[in-house]
Formats: C-alpha cells, sequence, structure tokens
DNA sequence: CCTAGTAGTTAAGTTGGTGAAAGAAAATCA
DNA sequence: TGATTTTCTTTCACCAACTTAACTACTAGG
C-alpha cells in the first residue's frame, strides 16, 4: 500500500516533468536541467551526473537550452575548466511560473502538518530516499 | 524543506530504477515497463501511456522485452484487437530478485509506523500526487 | 614537478524515438 | 441494423539525442 503510493508519486511527478517539459518546448532531460538550475547554478559534468547521461550529451542539452534562451554559460571564477551554466533572466522567469502551481501545492500540503506529523513525512521521505539508493547501491 | 525531499525522493527512484535497468541489461523504458507488468500484465497502448510514448514506441519496447525473454505477447481473450503483455517466469524471477531489496527497505520504513502516523503518509503522499496530477492538468 | 584525475567539447556511429499510414476489431449512434 | 467513429497494434521512413572515444585544458595530490 504505502509502497505503491510512492510508486504512484514517482510516476506522477515524471507525467508532470513531460507536461512542463511540452509546455515550455523542451525534452524531458532539458526539462529536469532547467529545473535543477532553478534552484542552483551547476556545469556540465554535474548536469551529467544528475541526468545520468555522459557528459558528451549533457554538452547537448546546454547547446539546446542555450540556444532557446533558456540558458547561459558563464567561466567559472575560481577553476577554468569550468562552465557554469544558469538560468538566464527569461528563462528563470519561464521556470518559475511553471513550476510555481505545484510548488504552492506542495507548500500548502506541507502547511496542514503539524509539528509531528511534518516530522513523520520527513522521516519517512528520507527513509525512501535511503532504500532506493541503498538497494540501487553498485555491489 | 519538505518540496525538496519529494524532489530528492523523484531522483533517487530515478537513479534507482537506471541502475536495475543496467544489471537487467535493458533501457530505462524497458525496466518501467517491467516494474508495472511485475504488478499486472498490459497492452501495448497501455504502457504507451504510461511510458509517455507514442505507441509505435511501446510496440519496440515489447519487441525487445519480448526477444530478451523478458515478457511475452497473448491474445486479449474477449478483444481481438489487443494484445496481452505478461511478465515470462523467468522475467518476473528477474525482476522481482533486484526489485525486492528495495521493496523489502520500503516494507519495513511501513512498519516502523503506527496507525497514525501511516495514516498521515498517506495522506500525504496521496497529496503530493494530487499535487502534480493538478498542476499538470492540460490546460 | 609530474602523474593522475576532472571538465568540457567534438566526431562518428547507434539506439530508440516520432508521425503517418494502414488493417482489423470494437463502440457509438441515428 | 448499418454507418461512422474510435481504438489497438504494427510497419516504415526519418531524425533527435544518446554513446564511446579521442583530445585539449586545467587542477590536485603525491
Amino acid at each position: 500500500m504505502t509502497a505503491q503510493l510512492v510508486r504512484d508519486l514517482v510516476d506522477a511527478s515524471a507525467r508532470y516533468r513531460h507536461e512542463l517539459a511540452r509546455r515550455l518546448g523542451v525534452n524531458d532531460h532539458e526539462m529536469q536541467a532547467l529545473e535543477h538550475l532553478a534552484r542552483e547554478a551547476a556545469g556540465p559534468a554535474e548536469l551529467a551526473r544528475l541526468l545520468e547521461v555522459s557528459t558528451a550529451a549533457s554538452t547537448g542539452v546546454v547547446d539546446r537550452l542555450s540556444a532557446k534562451g533558456h540558458v547561459a554559460r558563464h567561466p567559472h571564477p575560481a577553476d577554468r575548466r569550468r562552465t557554469v551554466v544558469e538560468l538566464t533572466d527569461d528563462g528563470r522567469a519561464d521556470v518559475l511560473t511553471h513550476l510555481g502551481p505545484m510548488l504552492g501545492r506542495l507548500a500548502s500540503l506541507d502547511a496542514d502538518l503539524d509539528d509531528h506529523d511534518r516530522a513523520v513525512v520527513h522521516r519517512f521521505l528520507r527513509g525512501a530516499v535511503e532504500a532506493f539508493d541503498e538497494a540501487g547501491r553498485p555491489t
């Protein structure tokens, strides 16, 4: 039961990402990158690890997002090998506009919890992340 | 905070699926299909909706899983347009072997909850699914 | 300081996706 | 009932986006 709900959540989030990607005119990987970049800038290598694709593929992701004006490449201040990929102002506005309704709903769900229940939910979510990570740990 | 944990869970599940797919020698879509078929049989059209790809693509998914011996096509008993795709015995054994450790961890997480806390977690998960679905509802 | 490792890109080749078209069966409806 | 529309599956031609390998540039750790 609980496991099924976790599965449902994962499926729902995938459908949601796909729909958002469609609205923004990007593909699923590009959308996932945009979601991450809305929280913090990252280089192609870091995006590659996040998306679980090669760095060659993530270079392509950044190329396409950049061509569409959603992101821009900047030099890394301290490491001259690196490139910092950041949302442009337009890109940030687009992403936050589309992400907002979902974040709002999650926030109101969170606001309905009292302190005890919030702790229970957090503990569960952290445990579930650990369950996936441990079970998926390369043997 | 809570929203970030939900995001973390979604990311962890994607990493997990990718790792399992690697172990079974299939790609992510094929793995997702196998996970679904472990719960219930489905036709190519249903799998296409689940994976959010065209039915042409899901025909390919079934072709490849079938060629590897993980699934088999059967005629639908009541609808002669349809094909029922089912795990083979070997396929089921493979999938359950690999899925087991994660399900076990989730089950023990669930077992640690008392009735009140379990209800809280279930309500939260259902709410989160609804948040994604509502926010992603085609306008 | 030199070796090993990391970041990013390009190139060539492969995988797996799409859209369109088609055939067959089921569902809807006048 | 018969006509029309919808659904299910598959095939085909095409192409988007991935992979691996190679290479440059730079950093970090004995």
